[in-house]
RNA sequence: GCUUCCUUAGCUCAGUUGGUUAGAGCAUCUGACUGUUAAUCAGAGGGUCCAAGGUUCAAGUCCUUGAGGGAGCGCCA
C-alpha cells in the first residue's frame, strides 16, 4: 500500500498527473473565498507547503463549509489541476468533502495569526500542528535518522545501554531515584539507614545521566559503538539550554587518541548540518524567513569552515589578554565560565572552538591524563549561543593511573569494578564524546529556547502532557 | 538555587503623572465581493485587567504576598 500525502502531490504532482483523480486528507489551516468559491489551505504534516483545496460553493452545503475552520481535519476527494491563481502550482478542485473532526474555533487555540513560543508551550498537545514546531520535528527525525545513518555507514555499533543503573556515573549531576518502595512506608535497616536491599533491584538506582561507561564497555568488545537514548538530570536548572529529560549521542571508538576524537566530532557536526540542508531545505528556509534571517547562512557556514583547536592553556591567555571585563575573573585553573566560552567562539575566533587539555580537577576521574601531570586530554567543542554541544575526551587506559585518580578523588575501585576490567583485560587506548542532540537542534533549527525542540519537554515543575 | 522582568478580550499587544464608560489588530458572528494567498471591505458581540490583601476620595496603574511564564547566572549536554 502506497498512500499519498501532501508533499507528493506538491513536489511530484506528475506521479498522478494534471487531470487525474486525487484524495487528500489533513488538517485545515485557513479557509478563506467569496460566495461563489472558497480556498481551504490543507496541511498533512509531510511538508511545510500547504495544499490549496478549492471548493465550489454552489457544489457545496453552506453548512459543510461552516465546518471547514482552522484546525479541523478533511478528507477531500477531486481532481488535481493546474492553479490558476498564484503562490502555487497545482491545486485540488474538489468534488466532495467529508469532515472527519470539526475544531470549534471559539475554542480552538491555533489560529492563523501569530502565537507566542510560551503559549505554544502551553498546548505541547496541539503545536505540531503549527507550521513552525512542524518544521522543527520533521529536523528532529531527519537528525536523528541522519545520526544513525553517519555511524552505520561508518561501521560503528548502536549500543543500547541501560537507563536504569546503579552507579554514579561520573558524578555528572544530580540523579532520579528509580525505586517501587511505598515512599509512606520504606524500609529502614536496624541503625535507620534506606535498606535498599528490599527494593527491586536490591541496592540504590537511577535513571542514567550518561551510556559512556558502558559505551566503553561495548568500544572495548565491537571498536567503535554509539549509544543514543534519554538522559536523565534532576538538576534544578532554569535555562533555555537545559532539560531534565535530554536525548544524547555518545559514540566510543577504541585506537581513537584524542586527534582522532576531535577529527570525528568536527566531521560528525558538519555532516548533520550538511544532511539538514541537503534533505530539509523547506523547513530551514521558512524557519530563515520566520524566524532567524542568518540561519541558513549561518548553517551553510559551519559546513566550510575549519573549528579552531585550542589548548586551555593557551584560551586562558587570550582571556587574560582580552579588554573585555569579565565578571567571574580569569586565572589558570578555573572553569570557563559561559561569559569566557562566549568571548572566544563569539568575539574572538567568531567560529567553532574545540577547547582541549583541561587542568584535571575540572574535569571527570576518566580522562587521560597529560604527561605535564597537570592536564587531562578532554575535549569541548563550543558554540556560538548555545555554547558546550559536545563534551568528550580521550580516557585514562592505565589501570595504575586510573586508579590512583580514583582514590584521589575519595571514590573506590568498588563501585566501578566492572569498568576497572577493561583496564585489567586488554585495555586499549580509546575516545569518545557526548552530543547533546537538543543543543545540536537548537543550532540546526535556530530556536532559541531548548523547550521549543523537544515535542513534551521535562523541566523543573513541568511535566505537563 | 540566585538575580531580574512579565501576566489586560480566544490570540498578539497598547493603556500617559493614579482620575469619566479599559482600546487596537487578528479570531468569532452578520453583511458585501466570481480566484483568494495570514484574502479584502462594512458592522456587531466579546473583559473577574493572574489571585489575595493593602495604600488612596479614586487602582489595570502604587505596595505586600502567592501562582504561572520569560531572560541572565550557576550546574551541564
Amino acid at each position: 500500500m502506497n498512500k499519498l500525502r501532501l508533499k507528493d502531490i506538491i513536489k511530484t504532482p506528475e506521479v498522478v498527473g494534471i487531470g487525474n483523480p486525487v484524495e487528500v486528507k489533513g488538517w485545515v489551516r485557513s479557509r478563506r473565498g467569496n460566495n461563489f468559491v472558497q480556498f481551504i489551505a490543507l496541511n498533512d504534516g509531510s511538508i511545510v507547503t500547504n495544499l490549496q483545496v478549492v471548493a465550489d460553493t454552489a457544489k457545496f452545503d453552506e453548512a459543510l463549509l461552516k465546518q471547514i475552520t482552522t484546525g479541523s481535519c478533511i478528507h477531500v476527494t477531486g481532481k488535481l489541476v493546474e492553479s490558476q491563481g498564484k503562490g502555487q502550482n497545482v491545486e485540488v478542485q474538489a468534488e466532495t468533502i467529508e469532515v472527519y473532526g470539526s475544531a470549534d474555533p471559539e475554542q480552538y487555540p491555533l489560529q492563523k495569526k501569530g502565537h507566542s513560543m510560551e503559549f505554544l508551550r502551553e498546548i505541547a498537545h496541539l503545536r505540531p500542528r503549527t507550521n513552525y514546531f512542524g518544521c522543527v520535528l520533521r529536523l528532529r527525525h531527519a537528525m536523528a535518522f541522519a545520526i544513525h545513518k553517519y555511524f552505520n555507514d561508518r561501521g560503528f555499533f548502536y549500543l543500547h545501554t541501560p537507563l536504569i543503573t546503579a552507579s554514579d556515573a561520573e558524578g555528572a549531576g544530580e540523579m532520579f531515584n528509580v525505586t517501587t518502595f511505598d515512599l509512606n512506608n520504606i524500609p529502614r535497616t536496624e541503625d535507620g539507614q534506606i535498606d535498599y536491599k528490599q527494593d527491586f533491584f536490591g541496592k540504590h538506582t537511577n535513571l542514567t545521566v550518561s551510556g559512556q561507561l558502558e559505551g566503553e564497555l561495548g568500544a572495548m568488545a565491537l571498536g567503535n559503538i554509539y549509544t543514543f537514548g534519554p538522559t536523565f538530570r534532576a538538576e534544578n536548572s532554569n535555562t533555555p539550554r537545559h532539560l531534565a529529560e535530554f536525548w544524547m549521542i555518545e559514540p566510543e571508538m577504541a585506537f581513537y587518541d584524542i586527534k582522532d576524537n576531535m577529527d570525528l566530532a568536527e566531521d560528525f557536526i558538519k555532516y548533520l548540518v550538511q544532511y539538514a540542508l541537503d534533505n530539509n531545505m523547506d523547513d530551514l528556509k521558512f524557519l530563515n524567513d520566520m524566524f532567524d534571517k542568518e540561519l541558513i547562512a549561518r548553517l551553510e557556514s559551519v559546513t566550510k569552515v575549519d573549528f579552531v583547536r585550542l589548548g586551555y592553556t593557551e584560551a586562558i591567555d587570550i582571556l587574560l589578554q582580552a579588554k573585555k571585563k569579565f565578571e567571574y575573573p580569569v586565572k589558570w585553573g578555573i572553569d570557563l565560565q559561559s561569559e569566557h566560552e562566549r568571548y572566544l567562539v563569539e568575539n574572538h575566533f567568531k567560529k567553532p572552538v574545540i577547547l582541549t587539555d583541561y587542568p584535571k580537577e575540572i574535569k571527570a576521574f576518566y580522562m587521560k591524563q597529560n604527561d605535564d601531570g597537570k592536564t587531562v586530554r578532554a575535549m569541548d567543542v563550543l558554540f556560538p549561543t548555545i555554547g558546550e554541544i559536545i563534551g568528550g575526551s580521550e580516557r585514562e587506559a592505565d589501570y595504575q593511573k586510573l586508579l590512583t585518580r580514583v582514590h584521589e578523588l575519595g571514590m573506590t575501585e568498588e563501585q566501578y569494578w566492572w569498568y576497572f576490567d577493561t583496564r585489567k583485560f586488554g585495555s586499549a587506548p580509546h575516545s569518545g564524546f557526548g552530543l547533546g542532540f537538543e543543543r545540536l537542534l537548537l543550532f540546526v533549527t535556530g530556536m532559541t529556547n531548548i523547550r521549543d525542540v523537544i515535542p513534551f519537554p521535562r523541566t523543573p515543575q513541568n511535566a505537563e502532557f
